[in-house]
DNA sequence: TATTGTTATACTCTATAACTATA
DNA sequence: TATAGTTATAGAGTATAACAATA
């Protein structure tokens, strides 16, 4: 059997297990600092779309709205956003950030930071342009920077790696 | 709120985003050809590893054995492979490629290629091989090339894209 | 006594479908 | 009648622990 076919990595191989890397070793941090990657997900969309009902953040994340409940409870307990009961449409929510989530946030950015910069840490500093360059360019051909949410509602779309190992 | 801070890329999540593609794709294009990708995984490991017991092959890529039966029952029922009862140890079960298994390891060598100029295709030649490079030198600063199985048993470790959205 | 392959159990996660209150 | 939030149910996927045969 020729391995050389088999075992060759090519750059779709390489993202892939790169971007299994870093989102494996993201989550890790996160853990450390005591947070859970889907409570964040939610939170950090919550921030940048402060007003939005459960129903609106739902559909934009793509998880189903039951599934929002929870998070937004456990989110609520922290005190890091709250339900703002809607005058107009009584059975809405608008979510919100409080001002002990606006300290949560700057703490995930900070999270964030490190692990940009424990990723790269391999690159000077023009080599990590030209990367995010090229990988800029990658995810625009293949309509990624736009919409940009991944969907991943699949939670088995695993980061299977496609190389012959070792 | 600065937006800025919260909504900004940088590679780690840039690399985190196509990989998560990179490998969405890659399941779709298998699933396209009739193929599961846990099936694959094991598969090319016994391509690449013939001769190795269930036991050394759950090792190897992580996963527990009694997962292995299953998977392997799979691929013994397509003709892919086959389980040689060892004559020194008659506990173990050596897997062997069968000629069926030749057959279709080419298919997935050509979904695999398929995958990869498809997903490179924004790129000219030269730049490629800058981004393969450049992937190449995280991956080893990672301690990913050599050791390469990203481990992945975690299901649960989803692409969990870590950006503000939209 | 330890180990290989296997099967059974128990648990987590998930989407789907009811349910209520408002509109 | 339709929609937002919620709760309940039922299914898939998983690891862990028992099991039988062999070492």
């Amino acid at each position: 059997m020729d391995d050389r076919r088999v075992r060759s990595p090519g750059a779709a191989f390489l993202i892939a297990q790169l971007g299994g890397h870093s989102a494996r070793r993201w989550i890790e941090r996160l853990a450390k600092a005591g947070l859970e990657p889907r409570e964040v997900m939610l939170f950090r969309h919550v921030a940048v779309n402060q007003g939005r009902s459960q129903r609106e953040v739902a559909d934009a994340i793509g998880l189903p709205q039951s599934r929002i409940v929870a998070l937004v409870d456990g989110l609520e307990a922290k005190g890091w956003i709250r339900r703002q009961p809607s005058a107009s449409d009584r059975r809405t929510n608008a979510l919100h950030l409080t001002r002990k989530g606006q300290a949560a946030l700057t703490k995930i950015m900070a999270v964030s930071a490190e692990h940009e910069a424990d990723l790269t840490r391999g690159l000077e500093a023009g080599e990590l342009d030209q990367l995010i360059k090229l990988l800029g360019k990658v995810a625009g051909v293949q309509d990624l920077i736009e919409g940009v949410h991944p969907g991943f509602g699949d939670a088995n779309a695993d980061q299977t790696q496609q190389t012959g190992d070792r």
